[in-house]
DNA sequence: GTACTATATGCCTATGCAGTAGTATAGTTC
DNA sequence: GAACTATACTACTGCATAGGCATATAGTAC
């Protein structure tokens, strides 16, 4: 958010981008692409989750850019395209910390 | 997200904190603090949603912790407990931008 | 006390979207 | 060609939640 605000097209965009990182299952997804390429299938089995949704993930994670996917006979693989994604989860692990070492100390001062 | 996989609980608290950035009402209100300190009345002027909708909005970055709140007298006064976020919508913002003029190339090249 | 104001909360409706099942498409193998 | 496989798409259900209205709560002024 720079320092002049930004137009409401701007928030929604933004807003959307932020939506396709609030799912715990695309999460999942991005993590297991992060050691490289996969395809649809080893991320079914890697996530546990239905094929079909999935690829829905996929696809939305793709339309936002955060994916990119190479088609090979049957197959499509998937990569990371926004290491982004990462240093925007580092940031937010880091505040969880911080709020659950917080939340730690009222309690022991409660104690 | 770190080196080693986060754990199921820990996806699920990430993701709710980008959920919580996932909507273009609450980031405008993040906008709006991003001045100071200001109490609910002002923030339903300077973003014309309803009083209620905005002490909703309010409550849910209060409780992720994106805002602290400041009671006095009748007033509730709202700041910014967690400048990360506008590094975060920095980032996003910096992608759109990428993907924009990418965007623009490509329709270029077809021209 | 009453009247008034600022904020929070509860109820309601509509919308969006995650997940599932089934089907369609496209490539491979025989 | 037929049979099979990997992925994508469609239709549906159920749940979460944004936004609006009305009301409750809490503080102020008189």
């Amino acid at each position: 958010m720079g320092r002049e605000p930004l137009s409401p097209e701007m928030l929604g965009l933004v807003a959307g981008r932020f939506r396709a990182l609030a799912e715990p299952a695309r999460l999942q997804i991005l993590q297991a692409l992060r050691g490289g390429e996969l395809a649809v299938g080893h991320l079914v089995e890697a996530t546990g989750m239905g094929q079909a949704n999935v690829s829905k993930h996929l696809q939305l994670l793709l339309t936002h850019g955060y994916v990119s996917r190479r088609k090979e006979g049957l197959f499509s693989y998937y990569t990371i395209a926004d290491r982004s994604v990462f240093e925007l989860c580092d940031i937010m692990c880091g505040k969880l910390a911080e709020q659950t070492t917080q939340r730690r100390r009222v309690l022991a001062r409660r104690a």
